[in-house]
DNA sequence: GCGTAATAACTGACCGGTCGGTTAGTTACG
DNA sequence: CGTAACTAACCGACCGGTCAGTTATTACGC
């Protein structure tokens, strides 16, 4: 016999947080923050559940890890991509919403997260917290600013440009939240990009001047 | 020495359900489904984790018996009431999301049982299933009937009347997310009457004919 | 090159605390 | 008294976090 060539484990300090990371990612979109077992992101990541606590402090900072990582590096160019369009504002907005649809529809982990935040963030307000700040803010400051835009070209009729936005948002939220939380058990799905148009065709043509 | 006069408990098999379900309300409010303890459950409901088991077989059971009995007779006449309207789409719309507001400000545990609905439902099917039933097919089933009937009246732009229902009631349901969710870590609250409002305005401007 | 000592990445068994649900026994009350 | 409402102690399973020990890898002496 030659020396068993078979290592139990490798030394891989660079790679280890993003596999970690990852994997923590596909555990918390899957059981939220609460039910998620350390021993089984260690497990996916393929290491021990020592090997997390080499990399990151608490369950609540590897939840952080995940949010500034993957979610946000994915959610913030849908609005600073709209922001950075020199059209009309109806150009813009449905260019907007249409990708925000297209996020949510091309990874569900995405929507999994934020419901995974609304639901225990009475438990865990850091969650909230950590989310609203590398997801929510920078959107709805973009958002806020692309309608403020379209009023001062006068594109757009007047009112609080915030509570526009959650007009233009909201039915695409509830949506999502539809999908991932009565459609597994039996409700009727709803399709978001007929959702997106039909809803712009009717508050754009009240909205535009 | 008399013998003392205090019992120890009372038998009072006929108040028992209400005032266990009315506390088990306030904790899943507050907790959430899983977080919720059953023991602070009993606690403030005035008796032992014991009694509940002699009147709710299981969690699941308890927590059905909240959304049955509690929280659908309130959401329930907000959309019953508007269907029940005989006047113009307009005024029945507006009547139905003021209603809305009004019930998700006056109890706030409303909303935040919907939250737990949302968070929880990937690892208790169940509770999605619960309130579907009893809480969002009535809403949303007359919800669509009576905006269909502002079409065959020719009130109503044509098109899918399910999705302007989610049109409607998106941006109200997201404002109370918001409020539960972000204000407690310092986001900026929303005015939910002026939102409603604002919304309203916009999207009649361009739905009515 | 080649053994070997030093280093740190990594493992896995373990602990204290928690909680849904059970049940043996106690008490109110007709 | 009889009985059923009720209590309180209990059980088994679970899990975040810890740490003593193991092993891959590197550094170094020769």
């Amino acid at each position: 016999m030659t020396e068993s060539p078979l290592p139990k484990f490798r030394r891989r300090k660079a790679e280890r947080p993003g596999e970690i990371v990852a994997a923590a990612l596909d555990v918390f979109a899957e059981k939220g923050f609460a039910a998620a077992r350390l021993d089984e992101i260690a497990r996916r990541a393929g290491v021990s559940k020592g090997a997390l606590y080499l990399y990151f402090e608490t369950k609540e900072d590897l939840f952080r890890a995940v949010v500034h990582d993957v979610v946000a590096p994915k959610v913030r160019p849908v609005a600073e991509g709209a922001a950075a369009m020199d059209a009309p504002f109806e150009v813009v907005i449905r260019a907007a919403l249409g990708r925000l649809a297209g996020l949510l529809n091309s990874d569900r982990r995405v929507g999994a997260v934020a419901k995974v935040v609304i639901g225990e963030s009475r438990n865990f307000p850091e969650l909230a917290r950590i989310w609203k700040e590398n997801v929510l803010l920078p959107g709805i400051t973009t958002m806020t600013g692309v309608i403020a835009r379209g009023q001062a070209r006068g594109e757009v009729k007047p009112g609080d440009p915030r509570l526009y936005a959650f007009g233009f948002i909201g039915p695409v939220l509830v949506s999502m939240l539809w999908r991932e939380t009565f459609v597994p058990v039996g409700a009727e799905p709803i399709d978001v990009e007929r959702l997106v148009e039909q809803h712009l065709d009717a508050v754009l043509g009240g909205l535009l001047t």
